[in-house]
This record gives structure tokens, C-alpha cells and sequence, in this order.
DNA sequence: GATCCAAGTTTTGTATACAATCTAATCGTA
DNA sequence: TACGATTAGATTGTATACAAAACTTGGATC
């Protein structure tokens, strides 16, 4: 299990949280487990294990009969999502003012920053691949400039919300002014944090 | 299931978080959960699923080798808390200028916090259980008036944080000026939310 | 005396079987 | 035809058995 093989919990998490964010399930239909199961190849304890973090995640949602189904985002928690990891991310880079950073820290920092405004300013409008990536680089060097594991680990969780939607959802809302605006905020919003 | 009898993962759930924050466990020792399971009649099943729960509350932690053992938290790690948590609060409480909120809730609110007043105010200090029950009925409210689930819930989840600890190590902590002093700062923070 | 190795024991991770619940469909009646 | 009940099927919740991994204890060797 320490070794390079990934246990069955693992395998199921990944697996599932893929299934999910490549829109293989129809939304606010409930996921049968004995089906999943079988198509990832593990049994339903660490499947059901899996679902219950999936929805620690708000990935997934339970339903009161019983069960879990893929969470439904509005357009509305995905702008409350971003603007609550916005006030935290602040909040995290004030703190790494008060304590002090290094300034190699800072460098990678400034590269990341860079690297999303070019995928912002990308010809076809957005490219989003690139802002993912680049993006959650910043937030895992953010999360290091804090120097606290607790805020590291809420950037995290923070981060994972507005992104944590089926991937036709996503790029529907690539397409959408209002959402890049919101980017740019919040990108707006990381150069300040830097100075 | 849905009626007045509670699941097996609701009794685990109740019974190892009681256990938990009655500081039965030694911090730092890992939870046998066969005893454990046996101790709150149950099965190992429902128990781990509990214990899953609590490490995404932040009460336990996940030992890398399997496992789970109670958190330890530090000085730092609460003040942290409370500083996001006031954060927080402060971004829902804006929300809910700008959403327009109730009379009512706006006086629900402003009854709570003079009971938290009252709670400060103690004569020997610090009435903490005092406080503990009337800052929880702040949450609630504002998170209400944020008008949105999800920002309700990230406030759900950051307010059980700082409370998140054996109540040996609570009891300990009430008695610090610095920490009484953290709580009358997010007072003020939370009166300054209401203006 | 200390350290390393090894066997035994405990403990977790996973699969599966069973029971209870929920869902859906069919049949009967107004 | 529409509506409700009843029954059959499917699906989750729970317990338990087994296998694999980790900790511990004892002994042997340097």
C-alpha cells in the first residue's frame, strides 16, 4: 500500500471523481454502486468509501433515501466558490506578510501569475487547460507562503469547489463572459496579493 | 431508516465524536477500531465510515500507515480558524447587504450577540459553553442571511473547527488571555458585520 | 550491550453475503 | 381513464470473513 501500487480506495477515488468530472452520469441521477463498482473494477466498500469523500468534496450529494448522486452547481456557487477562495487566498498572503516569505517563493509565484495571464489573453479567449493548471500551481504556492497547515489545507478544498463540476458544465461556462471576467478578477486579485 | 430510529453510521458517528471531544483517546495514539466498534455496539463498517466523516471535520487525522488518531491542534492552528472564520463571515455578511435580508433575522441576530456579550462578560472570565451555544446561533443565522448553501456551509464547516478539540485541551485554552482576547476580537469583528 | 533480523500477533483494507429499505410496475377498482 | 394498493425487483446499509500489511517481541550475532 506504500509502495507504488495504489490501494483499491484510491483506484476507486480517481476513478470515480474522472467518471464524474467527464460527465459520464446523468445529473441528479442517483449512482448505482454495484454498477460503478463493477466498471472500476472494485468492490463497493471502497467504492462507497470513495463517494463518501466525493461528497466531502461537494463533488457528489447525498440523497436522504439513501445513496449519492452528482452535485448540481449554479452559476451562483460557482461566483460564491470563487469569491470565498479570493477572501481566503488574501487572507493567506497577509499572513505570509506578517511571517515572511522567501524570496524564492516569490519568483515561482510571480511565474505562475504570468502563465495564467497568458492563458487568459489566449487567442480563442480562454484557454482553460492552461489556466487550471497554472492556477492551482499559485494556490499550492500560496498555500506554502502561509506557512499553516490549516490554511493550506482549506486553499486546497477551497480551490477544488468551483472547478468540481462535469467538464460540460465547465466549458459551457468557459464561453461565458461573466465567468472569464470572474477569472480576471480573481487574477486581479493575485497581483495585489504579491505586492 | 428515515424514521425516528437512528442508522448505525448516525450512532457511530454521535457516539465516537462524544468520545472524541471527551478526550477518552490519547492524542497522538491510534484508534483501535475494533474496540472502538465494540465500545459504541457497532460494526466496523459504519465506524469507519464515521471516522471518515471526522477526518474531513478535522477531528481526527489520518495516520499515513492506516489508520486514524485524534488531531492535535496548535495554538497557531486555532487562531488561524478564527481569523478565516471571521473572513468568512464577513464575505456572507456583505453578500447579504447586497441581497437585502430581513427585519427579523437582523434582530434574531443582534439578540445573539448580546448573549455572546453576556458570555464575554462573565464573572469568572468566560462563560465558554455560554458562548459556544450562542456564537453557533450567529452562524446560523448568518449564514442564512448569505442567501447561499454553499457559502452556509463552508461556515458550518469552518465554525466546528476551533471547537474541534478534546474539551480537556478547550478547558485549558479558555483560561488563556490570548485566546479570550481572539474571541472578543471576532465579537467585534461580528458587530462590525451587522453595521 | 546494542543492533539487526525474524516470526508471531495485532490491525487495517477489501470482498461478499444478508437484511431492510426504497423504487417501480402491475393489477384492481372507482 | 385515472388513481391507489400490493407485490416483485433492485439498491442501499450493515455485518462479517479473509487477506495483506504493520507493529511487537524475542533471539541471535557482532
Amino acid at each position: 500500500m506504500s509502495d507504488g501500487n495504489l490501494s483499491q480506495l484510491d483506484r476507486a477515488l480517481f476513478g470515480l471523481r474522472s467518471l464524474v468530472m467527464n460527465g459520464e452520469f446523468e445529473g441528479g441521477q442517483r449512482l448505482p454502486e454495484v454498477a460503478v463498482a463493477k466498471k472500476l473494477g472494485t468492490s463497493r466498500t471502497p467504492l462507497r468509501q470513495a463517494m463518501d469523500r466525493l461528497v466531502a468534496e461537494r463533488l457528489l450529494e447525498r440523497i436522504e433515501t439513501g445513496g449519492c448522486r452528482v452535485a448540481t452547481f449554479t452559476r451562483d456557487d460557482i461566483a460564491d466558490a470563487i469569491e470565498v477562495r479570493g477572501v481566503i487566498e488574501g487572507t493567506a498572503a497577509r499572513m505570509a506578510a506578517e511571517r515572511g516569505v522567501s524570496a524564492d517563493l516569490l519568483v515561482q509565484a510571480n511565474d505562475a501569475l504570468e502563465g495564467i495571464d497568458r492563458a487568459l489573453k489566449a487567442p480563442d479567449g480562454l484557454n482553460f487547460e492552461c489556466y487550471v493548471r497554472r492556477n492551482a500551481e499559485f494556490h499550492a504556492l500560496l498555500a506554502k507562503f502561509s506557512g499553516s497547515a490549516l490554511i493550506r489545507r482549506e486553499i486546497e478544498r477551497i480551490s477544488l469547489l468551483p472547478l468540481a463540476s462535469p467538464s460540460a458544465f465547465l466549458s459551457e461556462q468557459a464561453a461565458i463572459p461573466d465567468f472569464q471576467d470572474s477569472l480576471r478578477y480573481a487574477q486581479r486579485q493575485h497581483r495585489a496579493i504579491l505586492e
